[in-house]
DNA sequence: GTCTATACACCGATAGAC
DNA sequence: GTCTATCGGTGTATAGAC
């Protein structure tokens, strides 16, 4: 059995992720990782041979995170406005420790260097992400729930293109303005 | 007189301007740049020795857009409203061509790995703009033409924070959301 | 100012022993 | 699965001729 193979390449996507979040795409190397586990480049290679395959199993891996989290919260049984605010924790909990913004906006960062197998990947993770927090926008409304002017869609870019670049503001800056632009945020859906 | 030498230079500095909004401070190179002006790397280094000078005049450039533009909206004779508008057009039309965002974006993304000296520079530009948007967004209130809960500074946020991620949106998704979400921002602000 | 030539570090990637 | 060794390419940067 492969367990210990699975492991390796588990810890290297984890650290993969990682440095996704801190340095970018094309600011992270093979010699980042593998410092970092104690074994050699080459070793990296043997389970992702080209780093754009190492680039595919990211985007897999916060599929895989997208997935469980946005079923989460669906399955729970609170208002929209919490479900909204769970997913928003969930995302700052994502890029907790130092320095880490959201995968998606990094990998949006580093698009015209990208290798091609990569787009449409990204691509499929922004808009199952944006649609979730449209979705979730839309069920508020029609419950009296939310108040707001125009398409749900586009709000929810709002609130998504808010969040994420708050966190990315927050790494030059400090904190001091997150939490209350994200209260901001959440107070302009209410009636 | 160096007129000749201060073309360059501004040359240098407008393509690394381009540069640094399609590619990214990091992930373009001397190459790019000598090759695209027809002359040699070294004499690039003649104009800027270390790539952290370049990095520095590119914010340079940035601050004097700022300036003039914020100037300029700053003395129109036009309702808060316009002048925030305004603001935004200016940035779409900074991000005009293909696949170029917001310039201070980019060096967000790329801070990681950013020399040292750079910072302090973004830092400042980032404030600057943002305490212009916030003081827009007081006046337009304090004159009964804006209406909004919480604080100007958080409200501000949630412009300026939306227009660059809607940009940065735009070059992987294409730009669909682009112009209804901008629409769809500015409606938050009226009474 | 611009050139040729080069130094040095790091990158992704591969071959082959163990 | 991990290692040593190495390759070719590219990055920033410098020396010195013109």
């Amino acid at each position: 059995m492969q367990t210990r193979a699975k492991d390796r390449k588990w810890q290297i996507t984890q650290l993969g992720l990682d440095l996704l979040q801190t340095r970018g795409y094309e600011n992270f190397s093979y010699q980042d990782i593998s410092t970092a586990l104690g074994i050699t480049k080459a070793s990296i290679h043997y389970h992702f041979p080209k780093k754009e395959d190492l680039g595919v199993a990211l985007c897999g891996a916060i599929q895989d995170w997208h997935e469980s989290l946005f079923r989460k919260i669906q399955q729970e049984n609170t208002s929209n406005a919490e479900k909204l605010n769970h997913y928003i924790r969930a995302l700052l909990e994502y890029a907790k420790g130092k320095n880490k913004i959201c995968p998606l906006s990094s990998l949006q960062a580093d698009v015209a260097s990208l290798p091609a197998n990569m787009l449409p990947a990204l691509q499929a993770l922004d808009r199952h992400e944006l649609g979730f927090i449209a979705q979730l926008l839309a069920n508020g409304r029609a419950q009296g729930e939310f108040s707001f002017p125009g398409e749900t869609s586009h709000q929810a870019a709002i609130v998504v293109l808010t969040l994420k670049g708050a966190l990315q503001y927050s790494r030059i800056h400090g904190s001091a303005l997150l939490e209350p632009t994200l209260d901001q945020l959440q107070s302009l859906l209410i009636a």
